[in-house]
DNA sequence: ATAAAAATCCAAAGCGCTTTGGAAAAAACA
DNA sequence: TGTTTTTTCCAAAGCGCTTTGGATTTTTAT
């Protein structure tokens, strides 16, 4: 049943009762009342895509996958993607996800601003200098950073957690444990977020008068393999750190299996720090000894962005967004103090 | 620019230019020659909510995650989609994704028959019984199905891999090896999947006179900690398993924690296989001692199942496909004979 | 040469909605 | 009471594309 069909059973014109349906004041209260019953009598649902060409807005978000992430569609994305869908279901958008495929990542924003396919877009992984910000501003399609362009806070809404402030932390319960010697198993520095926690580790470290030692300092795909790969070269090299913080749960799987490969005692022999973006399968308090983390959880950083994506979208003339979510430390069993020699 | 304009650009009818692209015969080969060229030199691009207005068809394919598992958009999720995503990329297909928020899952599809927002769904993670089946065929929304529904081979198209002769394999292998008490850690068995693996496993056991044991077969949620608690419980039980088998890589990660903190030799004390689907971020032959596994990528059957879903709403005559997938046994480290006491 | 068939192109009518610009009726004002 | 304002509704014109039903021209058949 549409629209002209509705109103003829109402004895209606169709202008009238698509206002009534869509709220604007010129109508009758009680017109309104019949045309609202009997389209949720008849179950009526005006079709999309002829609303989306009357009035050029898709009631859709994009989400565009990075083209240097298809190769490893981490489950980070989905638990974030979990989260917004909450949020779009609820407001009535549909999400248009984009994954891979020959298309460039940016002709794929182009097409999504001239067809007008979506009225924003979620920006993910955002790297330290990231073409997408000028891209979209550029092509005035609305736009917010899940994360931050290295270290530009203005021109663009971002919601960002406190990644510098959480490894900063980690960082302190380690050198106040009276560890000395700690190494970072980073993600991808390419990535700001990977950077801004190296920033934070690297601060900790100065404020108690040590320098950060790139020996002992990784970055690489957040794999589990990268995790035993790189924890055991560290905890077999000379000089080897008694403690090590990684970025994400699941280089820990590995770190563990390379930790009880040597014969180590976590939280005893070496010391493991974790960020936990809350990944529903891998649960850092259910380990042995459970795990000393910061933690954030990804998924509801994804609602909120999804929130706030909508707000820009239904108000672009508002100040653009910026949230910077603090980070919690959550100490468990696997930090203790240095062993003696 | 819209096609008008290019047909006015062109002096060309509107008609003209839009059978010259969409490659109609009625129209000369010089005139289609110039129509396209000229089309990509301005970068034209149909605008697609006219050209879904007026065709009724979307070209998009909705994927709704289902409800019973948006507490756990569990990793094997988005790879699958990553597959699925070159493919619809490639043939100009958008992908609608529909998860979690409070509408009913049957609401959805429902809206999306009615609509007509999408061309095609696919049904992930089938369950025993799923009333997607019907719900679909009545709605007369084209479907594929990955995995199958229990035994119903008929009325739908699908892909699904053997699970049942993988774990029957597999199971075999470590019958052969001379297990006799095999333990299986399974994924929730109201899934397809899952039900198909527990059967193999009985099928090859019940071929060397055995029977399956409940009280070392569990069927849970699959994440790191399940797999770390199962293993950990049926290694500590009398009578306890030599051997184990996994539906997941992501149980694995947990039972080697469990077999190492009890102080147990895998591939020697405890043999175990797992099946693999290719998560890029957990290698299992990256594992020490490397992961025995039967291994099949769900990246590939993402893909292929979208090349399958295009056929289906490209030509609904033909007859609906049903692929199996047959998966390789790959023997590595981790399984050896049976430990003598 | 003429008639029939084929090849090209176009005008116009949708697809189902929104929105502009009135018109008619009701209410408020003088 | 007559006039102005407000309220309530509608006709019609898009949005940008596809597609039907010709019209015109060219080719083929007779």
């Amino acid at each position: 049943m549409n629209l002209k069909q509705l109103a003829k059973h109402l004895n209606l014109s169709p202008t009238t009762v698509s206002r009534a349906l869509n709220g604007y004041p010129e109508v009758g209260a009680e017109t309104r009342r019949r045309v609202e019953e009997a389209a949720r009598k008849v179950g009526y649902r005006p079709n999309p895509h002829a609303m989306r060409l009357a009035t050029g807005r898709s009631h859709a978000i994009g989400h565009v996958l990075p083209s240097d992430r298809i190769l490893m569609i981490d489950p980070h994305f989905s638990d974030f993607i979990a989260g917004a869908g909450d949020v779009y279901s609820a407001s009535g958008f549909d999400v248009m996800l984009h994954v891979g495929g020959s298309e460039a990542e940016e002709t794929v924003y182009k097409r999504y601003a001239q067809s007008g396919a979506v009225d924003g877009v979620v920006v993910m992984g955002p790297r330290l200098n990231d073409f997408r910000i000028a891209l979209l501003t550029e092509l005035e399609l609305p736009f917010i950073v899940h994360g931050r362009v290295g270290d530009l806070e203005e021109g663009y809404a971002w919601l960002d957690i406190d990644n510098r402030g959480a490894f900063r932390q980690a960082t302190k319960l380690l050198t106040d444990l009276g560890h000395r010697r700690i190494g970072l198993i980073n993600g991808n520095e390419a990535m700001t977020f990977a950077t801004h926690r190296r920033q934070g580790y690297e601060i900790a470290l100065k404020a108690c008068g040590l320098n950060a030692d790139p020996a002992i300092m990784t970055s690489d795909a957040m794999t589990e393999e990268n995790g035993y790969l790189q924890t055991k070269r560290l905890l077999l090299s000379d000089n080897k750190p008694s403690a090590l913080l990684f970025s994400s749960m699941l280089f820990v799987s590995g770190a563990m299996r390379a930790a009880h490969e040597l014969g180590l005692q976590i939280g005893t022999d070496v010391s493991l720090i974790a960020h936990d973006d809350g990944l529903p399968f891998l649960n850092a308090e259910g380990l042995v000894p459970s795990l000393t983390t910061v933690r954030s959880s990804i998924r509801a950083a994804g609602s909120r962005v999804a929130e706030l994506l909508i707000e820009i979208i239904n108000n672009p003339e508002a100040a653009q967004p910026h949230e910077l979510w603090t980070v919690d430390l959550i100490v468990r069993g696997s930090t203790g103090p240095v062993p003696r020699t």
